[in-house]
DNA sequence: CAAACATATGAATAAATGCTCATATGATAA
DNA sequence: TTATCATATGAGCATTTATTCATATGTTTG
């Protein structure tokens, strides 16, 4: 997921209608989250960014699943399914906990499904 | 935003506990949802999943901002703006609509607001 | 009409991302 | 302990992505 480290923008060159609209400019600043905040939302959705990751979700809404289980679910390599589980582990968006020689997964709490809840309401306008 | 037509996965070597866990395979694929719909959830998420187009939201929660207004309030080229506004009206975010030479863009529905805050909700823990 | 303005878009580029392969880590079983 | 199993992780590659620059489209004004 991309690091967002991205070179600070230049060239604000843009038409003569910011006086204008200086108010709604005003407000816009003065409401705008601050970096870090709106930085840890874009993570956040990234997360939610990718159909395996996705999947990975709504096999977790059913149970708690192991590694193994969920790359013969998904129909994929376990090193692909691992990778993806460390960056959803990262958004905190499952935890996992040792159960002998395996690591079970489940979702880190509510407002996955919230989340996606509302993001299936979305799609299907 | 990633096309997302990757190569069908192959490979599915795994550990063998696939039996043991039969069931839990079982049941994830019966209540994943059809591939369509978890591609064009991805793509939703996808577009909450940077820092400019969350940016681009925040700012049309307080008010209808022309393309202009909005490069000048985040501090980036109009031409930036343009294209990250392109692909929110794809997501069906944002919509726009001309007045007089300038085109003014709005959010588009509420989901969007509820999508996000579901998010801040999330990240402040 | 032409000139000026607001927005959109194509090409190019640097950075980020997802998967694979190989290997490492860490737990259990013999 | 050593062997085996389940998971994690680093490197490499092909693809995607966000921005910039230059230019095109479309509207209004003179």
């Amino acid at each position: 997921m991309e690091k967002e480290s991205r070179k600070i923008m230049h060239g604000v060159e843009c038409c003569d209608i910011e006086e204008v609209h200086a108010d709604k400019v005003q407000m816009v600043s003065e409401q705008m989250p601050p970096e870090d905040r709106l930085y840890d939302l874009a993570e956040l959705f990234k997360a939610f960014g990718d159909t395996t990751r996705i999947r990975i979700l709504f096999a977790l809404f059913e149970a708690e699943i192991c590694v193994c289980d969920l790359a013969a679910s998904l129909g994929m390599t376990q090193s692909a399914i691992s990778h993806q589980l460390r960056l959803l582990k990262q958004a905190r968006l499952v935890s996992g906990r040792r159960e002998g020689k395996q690591i079970v997964y489940f979702l880190a709490d509510d407002h996955v499904r919230t989340i996606i809840q509302q993001g299936m309401d979305h799609i299907m306008e």
